[in-house]
DNA sequence: CGTTGTAATACTCATAGAGAGCATAAGGGT
DNA sequence: ACCCTTATGCTCTCTATGAGTATTACAACG
């Protein structure tokens, strides 16, 4: 736009690229996410670093940031996506004037550790999008967001916008004949965005006005990390149903119900137990270890560990779920 | 947080970023690629760019330099991953010794205009990946294939190694019990590149000695494009069958059978079409125009369109393709 | 030691969806 | 009229899935 031509040398071309993780553990049935503690009234955030000559790849110079910020090493790693939406930044003074891309990255690990480190907390992902826990059937902060969204449908300035917003609402949030399709959390997070519903929208200048009621939009997170979080956990909800990823988030023998309670805490549904065990039997996904559990309360269960021939003999081997009628949706 | 300030200023850590395009059409049921021919005698390659302070966003950047390059202009466009091992990049004069990082996307087009512009050409997809059409049964390439990897893992150093390489070997390539999956697109290449198969990893010093015979490994590229496409590909073969992309590829209205071919051309299957037709007509994908073909050789076909409701009915909108057993795998 | 609570596990039933194959219809061309 | 080609309709079978119900096995409590 306004640039001579002796200022664009090949560096002022480059830019710097920030690694960001969303590292995801179930803990006690409850999905949790590795935050770092904003500093001075800040928000939380998610562990970053920038893309470094000393790394040899992205995904080295991710878990190295990620080690030397909260002291927890990383199992499965899987890039997400990359952000550079100049509109999504504003410029601080780190950055400068910059552009800066944001590359993420999901990560699973076993249970954390004893306690984290200073200034770490391993909090429950659905403090960040408490619409998207319907496990035990639809969450009352619907109600709240339902009435925002109708009021930005009937906002648009134009017949054809109207249709539009309209439209999007319904598909992502189950409105007016719309299901439930509990994958879509990058978009409903993006159309929340625009609708004005989180925080960030108004921290990024791209929403003006007054917010909702606080408790509707979830927690904010700094930067584009709630975003990158979203994106998080729809990848994971997605491959569940493909790939045998879930175990990586699993002790090396655990029992049926503790497979089923992780995969409603990442999928936020709630499942039929019973269905549920037929699934994993018949898809081979676990074998018998001989071993029992002892004193949980009830009549003690198989312990079983993940089994690997699974990936010879399914061309996807996951768990396909759909919730149960009491605890899920299908249908407004 | 233990590092000298002063020894880090900020543009010794930035890396540029280059932006790639896999543009994918389907023309008379085959899958095409938008290629750049090599200059004298180099390899072809995808239209590409670096992404630079103009660009308002990558995706801008990545639209400007595929029109600037191809005079194509681009719909549906979905980025894919971004690459940034540093054992992949041969450093190159323009490139000189600084950090590069391969943003890629997909973009889909209807049919390609007239012909293309100078050293400019559609080709097919399969030239790249002569082993992803199993349109019309097993392709031949496989015997060769499967000789080659057989050997790669004989030739491993250790029994554990030897191991994994015989599991990886069975899950992707549907040898000894394993099942042809065809998402697994990009797997099979990253196989394929450890194992010496495509020129590019001896290109790019990973793989040392004497490669397969001309024909095997399939058309090479330049840089890392093909490994590109290669997630494009599976991006677009997983996709099919949850979100309505293949309309993006189609005119405005179309027959079933235009439908199924793309279909077929994208996923690399053969499908049963009575099957074909009742699974479109049963997710109400498409609804009928009143119109009818002509003089297409046979009885004539009702012309349908893509049907925007069903984003609304169906939580995954989309086309879960099997190969029938005649023209597809299962079981090697 | 029986009762109660909590899980684990086993089974049944009905239905929707997928895989396969066959039959018929409606054009064009010879 | 006959053949070739593609479109379209229908049937049959089996598996997978959604929803319930019943039974078993431990722990804790009185």
């Amino acid at each position: 736009m306004n640039r001579n031509p002796k200022a664009r040398e090949r560096r002022n071309e480059a830019v710097t690229a920030d690694l960001t993780a969303v590292v995801v553990a179930v803990t006690g049935g409850e999905p949790r996410v590795l935050t770092l503690d904003g500093t001075a009234g800040e928000l939380e955030r998610l562990p970053s670093g920038p893309f470094e000559l000393r790394h040899r790849t992205l995904e080295q110079g991710l878990r190295s940031w990620v080690e030397s910020q909260t002291r927890q090493t990383l199992g499965y790693v899987e890039q997400l996506y990359t952000f550079g939406d100049r509109d999504r930044h504003v410029p601080t003074a780190a950055t400068g004037a910059a552009r800066v891309l944001s590359i993420g990255y999901v990560a699973l690990v076993r249970e954390p550790r004893q306690s984290a480190a200073e200034g770490v907390a391993w909090r429950d992902w659905y403090r960040y999008f408490p619409w998207e826990d319907w496990r035990h059937g639809r969450p009352p902060v619907l109600d709240a967001i339902e009435g925002w969204l109708r009021a930005w449908v009937e906002g648009a300035s134009g017949a054809t916008e109207r249709r539009q917003r309209a439209e999007r609402v319904a598909v992502n949030f189950a409105i007016d004949g719309g299901t439930w399709n509990e994958d879509r959390v990058l978009e409903r997070y993006e159309l929340a965005y625009g609708a004005g519903l989180v925080a960030e929208a108004y921290a990024d200048g791209a929403v003006v006005g007054q917010g909702p009621p606080r408790g509707v939009g979830g927690e904010p997170m700094a930067g584009d990390h709630r975003r990158i979080l979203a994106t998080a956990i729809a990848r994971l909800r997605g491959k569940i149903k493909y790939r045998p990823v879930v175990f990586e988030l699993l002790p090396p023998t655990f029992t049926l119900l503790q497979l089923q309670q992780t995969v409603e805490a990442l999928a936020g549904l709630g499942l039929h137990k019973p269905n549920f065990r037929r699934l994993v039997e018949q898809q081979g996904l676990v074998e018998d270890t001989g071993a029992m559990t002892l004193g949980t309360g009830g009549r003690p269960a198989r312990l079983v560990r993940f089994r690997r021939e699974a990936l010879l003999e399914r061309p996807a081997p996951g768990l396909r779920v759909r919730a149960t009628r009491a605890a899920g949706p299908r249908g407004s």
